[in-house]
DNA sequence: TTCTAATCGAGACGGTACGTCCCGTCTTGCC
DNA sequence: GGCAAGACGGGACGTACCGTCTCGATTAGAA
């Protein structure tokens, strides 16, 4: 028998073959043509779909594309245990971030979804809950267990800390293209600490 | 020599006033409508003018755009004297930073802006030349200026202390939106100088 | 076999009460404007209807006017009854004729349609089909019967006699444009049957 | 007074060459692609002109069309002696036709010419003053003359026998486009004379 | 000879229509 | 009732052409 196990739900969509062959055709489209590029009809038509099952399913193609990429950006949660040392928690943050960015479909679709992130307001907030909040609660988290444990001093700037333990190197790997070797996220890793630590009011 | 001499002169030129109407039209309809929102037929109306004269100026509304916003952004380069002190002249660039952001017709278009910036890669190199290149020389000016005055160490990695002078700024004023007031400005001052002296080799 | 069973109709047809629509606005425009003067766009907003539906139907403006008009011109066929009498049968078909070229859509649509007839061999093809040959067959018929009643003789040309049934009044109906009242259809009665009998070869 | 006297010429005349090449062009170009087909860029760069050296002799497409055609059309004038016999006459008048409209360049633009006839009311004016009513006076005179001579009977319909003159041959050679060889044309002699012989008043 | 007005080639100008493509909705029949 | 196929209204895109205008270079009549 073929019971339609459901297991564990991945969330709303995914659940049928349609909808499947919906987002593995519209990832296609995403990593050829890009989010302005990508129409419906050649989603459809990939899929072997009628158009009326993606909207069916979506109110628009932005829906669609926000509701699918966010799944899948959301999907790989960073997971960081505690190691008892700053140095090490923040070196473990950037690899995981270079290691997720790495992902083979994300250079194309990344700097799309970027893209739309800023153009769409209403993706924006989407995307900040699902996909932003999660890592810089897990930046946060890491710096305040060094501000316990003694490692940072107590009035930093926590907020701006995350700035920093994100934005360096988001902007190497998303915006800008050059490499990230193993010394730069050494010299990073430096960089972030010591800054971090001076986020204090003067 | 008998040369059938060709009589007229070689062909007009492409009229400075229209290019300016039609720039000016596209920027409006930029700031209300956004990239995606414009439409060729109305820059050209509200410019008074044919749509042939957008096109024959540029092969594409995406060209025309890039080509506009490109060289207007461009225009306003940073022009930072030397202080004498790292601190105040830090600070003076991300003030300047603050301020070119702050550009009443920015808000909007410059997120556009980064969109395409993402999404073309031509338009991604222009970009890279014209608008961020010359911060950037800007930044690592200022640092160099600094390591010779023995305010920062010799060995550190400007590339990487210039990127943290820029995308923490730029992620608050463009991409998260938080509002950056004086005294997170002082705070980004000291995490910046505290980190870039840390950025040398271990 | 497993052949993967296809779900769905094969495809929609297009809508009759659209095709409808955008004929009646086509003839409206035509009689107002013109072949040339005729826009699409204000075909399709005429008939409250997308261009893309026009598009659909025939692939050029030129193709719809062309069918449109041929349909239309190819619908009122003549039926002539036997009269047993050939001057009665030549004056009834040139009566006919002047009927159906008096149709008040007719003198501004009319020469259009022959313009686009000389112009266009593939509607002149079409045309000569479902417009001329009809006629000259009716025409043709009336001589035969004429020859076989004995009153006109037995070797003459019925083509060039078909000629000479239709082109003195074609002439004056549509390109001339000459008055044509019941005194001058006498008098070409008269020529018709005159000239039909001599065209015996000599 | 101070009369400002002028000085310089009064301005040179418009140059024969470059409205010899303008004409050439444009039979060209009328000839592969048709009277609407034909596009005046197309014509200035065919003759190696600019455009405005059209438009300062003619004031638009269909005018500078209409005076060159008409020209060359109305160049070859029938020239028809009296040979003394209806029948000989006849036969001239209809072989000269025959013979303009045999013209290597007649077919194609022939036909774009009666396309536009009917189409441009001002063009259809011209064309009837320089092209039909010579021929139709030519026509006239022939029949005028049979009746002195008593080969016609007086109370013909002079206007009504000129269009069977001219019409048949003319729906055969234009229309239709049916082979004309000499039976036929000694067959529409016959067919002519004995139609006109019966224009008479019943 | 010198002045100067009109012509020349080239092509930009405003405007209008074309034919294509896409979006998001709607309709029709097959499963 | 879900599905494919695709027609529907709407609207933007980029192209082509018309008839006008401007530009600098050329040319030939009038002073």
């Amino acid at each position: 028998m073929d019971t339609p196990q459901r297991r564990g739900r991945r969330g709303p969509a995914l659940q049928t073959p349609v909808t499947a062959a919906i987002a593995s055709a519209a990832f296609d489209e995403l990593a050829e043509n890009g989010w302005q590029g990508l129409s419906m009809d050649a989603v459809a038509r990939r899929a072997g779909v009628g158009k009326a099952a993606l909207y069916r399913r979506w109110p628009s193609k932005d829906a669609m594309l926000m509701d699918l990429i966010g799944e899948a950006v959301a999907r790989n949660l960073p997971d960081l245990p505690d190691s008892g040392d700053l140095r090490r928690d923040v070196r473990a943050f950037l690899d995981l971030t270079v290691a997720q960015v790495a992902d083979p479909r994300m250079p194309r679709i990344g700097l799309d979804l970027l893209a739309e992130y800023v153009r769409n307001p209403a993706f924006s907030e989407e995307l900040r809950r699902t996909v932003a909040q999660p890592r810089r609660e897990a930046a946060a988290t890491i710096l305040n267990r060094a501000v316990e444990r003694g490692e940072l001093p107590a009035g930093i700037d926590i907020s701006l800390a995350v700035d920093l333990m994100i934005s360096p190197l988001v902007l190497r790997l998303v915006i800008s293209g050059e490499p990230v070797d193993e010394a730069v996220l050494d010299r990073m890793t430096s960089m972030i600490i010591a800054g971090a630590a001076a986020t204090t009011a003067p």
